[in-house]
DNA sequence: CGTATCCATTGACGATCATCAGTTCAATTG
DNA sequence: CAATTGAACTGATGATCGTCAATGGATACG
């Protein structure tokens, strides 16, 4: 992180021209960044965040009348949230009999991770 | 990932009273899981995801107008995602004359990265 | 059957978000 | 000084979000 540079405009900026031409770019591709972004999105509350550590430290599956009582909140509010979490692709649901089981789905999280420690 | 259970009530039910008690708890306390959701936010957008990956790569400084031209937005509207990373504590910024540059700040990734790949 | 239980869905609310056009501010240049 | 330039700020608009009360649907039990 600790690299210097110059603190220059990358071109001469003649007057009446723009300053200068860049010279980064990314490397993410955008589908890279949507897709990363969109599980960053489900992550970025913190019931979500909880709510999938529970299930990461569980490896098997956790029922959602054990979830609700954890948070201060309506089981109608923890249900939207496991279902954002769902349709990012974060977990996936089981349902026996009257209970319905929650579980992180392998490698969902992979690519995020992947870039965060690159 | 792949550890059995049951999927059993953790306790049996008798009618008339809740399911179970809950047996999991979160690992990751409340205010760990607004810090790191915040981060997530933060990064719960393309263009800014696309931002950190640019300031990343080059782990020095880049100028304003050098990341403007790199998406299909309206300059103030680059300078609102460069100003929520900034708040979310990601980036820095550093004004030379005229030119602002921006940079990743060290660490600011670390704590959600670990988790992610814990 | 009828009733109780667990979970999901609906509809509503205020709050926050992403975006832009327009403007302001600071610094450089002539 | 005046003009120009890079970047941030303002205000507005439509979209999405988090939350709850109320409801609906399915399953189990007596």
């Amino acid at each position: 992180m600790a690299v210097d540079l110059e603190l220059a405009p990358k071109q001469k900026r003649p007057v009446g021209q723009p300053c200068c031409e860049p010279v980064v770019y990314p490397d993410v591709e955008r589908h890279e960044a949507e897709r990363m972004a969109s599980i960053a999105k489900a992550l970025a509350d913190p019931v979500r965040l909880q709510l999938v550590d529970v299930l990461r430290k569980h490896a098997g599956k956790v029922c959602v009348c054990e979830l609700v009582p954890l948070f201060d909140l309506s089981q109608p509010t923890v249900s939207h949230h496991l279902k954002v979490l769902r349709q990012a692709g974060i977990v996936d649901s089981e349902r026996q009999g009257l209970w319905a089981y929650y579980f992180v789905k392998p490698d969902a999280l992979e690519e995020l991770s992947g870039w965060l420690s690159s």
